[in-house]
DNA sequence: AAATATTTGTACGTATGTATA
DNA sequence: TTATACATACGTACAAATATT
């Protein structure tokens, strides 16, 4: 039965020492070669289970002084940013796509300010999630063709656009902007809310080294939507 | 000049392959065998310089078939979210804290739903944040004097609440919810915005293991405030 | 359905390099 | 300067899982 391996054993072991405090933070750990003979084992696999733990952020290493638990880290709040589709499945909700622009162009002014590009061609999209039939979210997107080509040939209207980027195109950074507007006549027509009501509007810009992919900006109505976000480790 | 090791080196040019879309989601590697000769040196180096890419989410590596590039994995933001006046500081401006309201009390049903607790003693807050001597944010906030019997004692008019409690009370877990909301006329009048304009609220619960600690609620006017996030690796 | 071959997973022992208290 | 403790890499071995025959 013992189907977990031996680094993972030990770094688990270490990790309770300190998750419960008992070793706090500037603690410094048994060299590795005592941890090797404590657990009776090769000092490759102690040096594979702290590599565990350096990686996770919980133990520091320093040449020839040893290696010494962290410490701790910043508040930082981890907030999911699902696909909207997958934001509406979750909810036990049909999601239902509606297109209502599609534009290939050179870059204007505006587009070069959004997507953080100098110039080249963008795909302009324009459509809004349903839930139930009742408007969620109004998308606003530009993609830079120049980083993904193959957009030119896909029908947004069937496979939203967040979804098809998410499961083509890597990207290495993203940025959020979150914030509260008030609805403007035509985003208001198109969630079918007052004139003025607030609404969330979160704000993305994702790249690939150094590559402008997207740009997108997705605004809910307030009272129907709200961003949830959990702890991080 | 050789100060990259082996495997950092495998390790980005596979990267590299995998980001410039050369090796798309779902692409085989070649097995550890052929790129341990390829690049003349051990499987097991191979092996550490793949091991830091599945730690990454770039590759699932599955028995017998390969190692495969992923698809890209889903959206995670780290959200930053400091204590109000480390904000406004960070924002160059100078902070100045209100105290409003000052409760002791036996939680009502309103508490209790909002802290998630049964009963007890809890200190009812409510303070306006200037920067610049312009309203900022708006903080109501319980503290549930049975976990945090300290709070009794301070002085919330000269430390804002949520640096002391940051300062004195550990935590293990966060929640956040954050939403759009129209200002009503209490809030309004405070802020200094007109009645029913868009405000950004961010909604906190944090807990130390089972013990609720507290519950706060920061509403910011929607067009002097809104929320970044960064990516999360 | 069972045997086989392939590929990853883990661990060993050894060796040498490197930064530093 | 030297000994210490981490850093990297080698070659080998066997185990585990599974695609293919």
């Amino acid at each position: 039965m013992k189907r977990i391996s031996i680094h993972d054993r030990i770094r688990q072991e270490i990790e309770e020492r300190i998750m419960s405090g008992l070793w706090e933070a500037g603690h410094r750990l048994p060299p590795e070669h005592e941890l090797m003979t404590t657990y009776g084992c090769s000092r490759m696999t102690v040096h594979k289970a702290i590599d565990g733990l350096v990686d996770r952020g919980l133990i520091e290493r320093r040449k020839r002084a040893g290696s010494f638990v962290a410490a701790p880290t910043a508040h930082r709040a981890a907030l999911e940013i699902p696909d909207v589709s997958v934001e509406i499945a979750a909810r036990g909700q049909v999601h239902r796509l509606g297109l209502i622009e599609r534009v290939e162009r050179e870059a204007d002014a505006l587009d070069r300010e959004r997507l953080g590009v100098e110039g080249g061609a963008v795909l302009w999209l324009r459509c809004l999630h349903r839930a139930d039939d009742r408007p969620f979210a109004l998308e606003e997107r530009l993609v830079s063709l120049d980083a993904v080509p193959a957009a030119r040939a896909v029908d947004f209207a069937a496979e939203s656009p967040g979804r098809w980027l998410l499961g083509h195109v890597p990207w290495t950074d993203a940025r959020h902007r979150i914030g509260a507007v008030a609805a403007k006549a035509p985003v208001a027509e198109r969630l079918g809310v007052p004139l003025g009501s607030p609404c969330l509007s979160v704000e993305r810009w994702t790249w690939r080294s150094d590559a402008r992919i997207t740009w997108v900006q997705l605004t809910y109505p307030g009272d129907r939507y709200a961003l949830e976000a959990g702890f991080l480790a």
